[in-house]
RNA sequence: GGCGGCGUGGCCGAGUGGUUGAGGCAAGGGCCUGCAAAGCCCUGUACCCGGGUUCGAUUCCCGGCGCCGCCUCCA
């Protein structure tokens, strides 16, 4: 039985899928006005380990991550540089899911775009102000908190304490501070979308409504997001839902923040990393190992030190592969398996399991310096299919090789056959120098590349 | 001010009321190797502080100290 942590209650439930076998989940994508960073990149890795590990588990997920296209940062972004929203958008949007392909984020079933929603959000807001729920001012149209049964839950406070906390807005025709906008009325130049209460363009909280309520349906599975959504973004989409009377998502899932030195990674700190520099600079399953070594919903601390330490791992795990890519497919050791499944059943202790992993990675190449093929099969099976699970590519072909290193491979070969230890060994030097690896096995020598 | 989280060996980071207390990285020693690499073996007085509960606490409770986050920009 899987058990995940739910933050609107604080408590580690057990996963009940409202269609037995089948597992609805949202997770909220990125505003694209830049370039993701690697926090943008630990969420979508986290929720790539979620959804692999429920199919891993033998549950069907339909997954949905949006795309919010529309924004305030958009246009500002847009006007700065003389283009479009759409011109923008498109771009980091491309962006966006170029650097989830180069960190082996699977995509999403769904990954709708917000403007395209435009209709089904004005008819949700028409309906909150039918009901009593929202109300029209000069400059859009607001939700009113206060009429909404549970406000707070996600947040963990009462509205009190959230006034008392507001910061002070630019309109004072609020009801009250805590009122959020659902939709802004457009000003001239800006995009716009045509609505009962003239041209405008919708808040940054309603997307997310209508978008899961009418991909997903009423009362799915799993919603997510980093943990700064929890609040106010999460809360005002569950605030909606509410007022319009449909049940949402029964289980809240936040990640924890990227930290740097110590930190919070953000703009304003100007502390963040792109994450397209960080896979330009690095084999990109470091950073997926790196997300895995650390619970998901604790802070986690990026430094080239722990970069490096993460794809040392990975190539402990290479090793591996390469070492067992020969021996025949049979089923992966239960006991392990069992392990495994027990750690990451338990709120996706991936920490915890990648330890079962690597025993039985050391297991294995125990039982293979006795030549016990039989035993190591089984756990070589094992450390695949729990590799697989948490979506850990392992590489068991051998890297291309340039010619020149092969010729120099090559003369070296020739060396040593001739006991000229001397020319093989700067031979090998060389072929170091420029980053690559020999390895003398019992089979011949192979070339990989350096770390 | 309100709410929440965290503090484990050189670094990262799981976990547990109790004789043998993960794992990765780094370090030292050894085996293997022509030499290496990979791998294997061995080594390293870890649980912020002070009380309490207990036969026994790093693990539970209370207090303190320190760090971090949220309270409408933010994954």
């Amino acid at each position: 039985m899987i058990r995940l942590h739910d933050t609107a209650t604080g408590t580690t439930v057990p996963l009940e899928p409202r269609d037995p076998g089948k597992v609805s989940m949202y997770v909220c994508g990125p505003t694209v006005y830049g370039p993701p960073h690697v926090g943008h990149g630990r969420m979508a890795l986290v929720f790539d380990v979620v959804r692999r590990y429920l199919e891993w588990s033998g549950l069907e997920v339909f997954f949905v991550s949006n795309v919010t296209d529309i924004d305030d940062k958009i246009i500002e972004k847009a006007n700065a540089e003389g283009r479009s929203t759409t011109a923008v958008a498109e771009q980091y949007e491309a962006e966006w899911f170029d650097a989830m392909e180069a960190i082996g984020v699977a995509r999403p079933t769904h990954s709708p775009r917000a403007t395209e929603w435009v209709d089904q959000m004005v008819d949700l807001i028409a309906d909150l102000i039918e009901r009593g729920h929202a109300y029209e001012l000069s400059d859009g149209v607001y939700l009113e908190v206060s009429t909404i049964e549970g406000y707070g839950q996600l947040a963990r406070q009462d509205v009190e304490s959230l006034q008392a906390g507001a910061r002070i807005e630019a309109n004072a025709e609020k009801r009250s501070p805590v009122d959020f906008v659902l939709w802004k009325k457009s000003k001239e130049g800006e995009p716009s979308w045509p609505s009962p209460w003239g041209g405008g363009r919708p808040g940054w909280h309603t997307e997310c409504v209508v978008m899961s309520l009418g991909l997903l349906g009423d009362d799915f599975d799993l919603h997510g997001g980093g943990i700064d959504l929890r609040f106010p973004h999460h809360e005002n989409e569950r605030a909606q839902a509410i007022g319009i009377g449909r049940p949402f998502a029964r289980l809240w899932m936040h990640n924890g923040f990227v930290e740097v030195e110590g930190e919070k990674m953000s703009k304003s700190l100007g502390n963040f990393v792109n994450l397209p520099d960080l896979v330009a600079n690095t084999d990109p399953r470091a950073y997926r190992m790196l997300v895995l070594r650390s619970h998901y919903r604790s802070p986690m601390e990026v430094t080239k030190d722990s970069i490096a330490d993460a794809r040392q791992a990975v190539a402990r795990l290479d090793a591996f592969a390469r070492r067992t890519a020969d021996l025949p497919d049979v089923d992966p050791a239960p006991e392990v398996i069992e392990q495994f499944r027990a750690l990451m059943d338990e709120d996706l202790n991936t920490a915890g399991a990648l330890d079962v992993v690597f025993r039985a990675v050391r297991a294995a190449h125990q039982a293979l310096d006795m030549d016990d093929d039989e035993s190591a099969e089984p756990l070589s099976a094992a450390v695949r299919s729990m590799c697989g699970a948490v979506g850990l590519e392992l590489s068991e072909e051998p890297d291309e090789v340039p010619e020149e290193i092969v010729a120099k491979a090559q003369a070296r070969e020739d060396a040593r056959a001739a006991k000229d230890f001397a020319t093989a060994d700067r031979l090998r030097d060389e072929i170091q120098a420029a980053g690559w690896v020999l390895d003398d096995g019992p089979s011949g020598t192979t070339v990989r590349r350096g770390n």
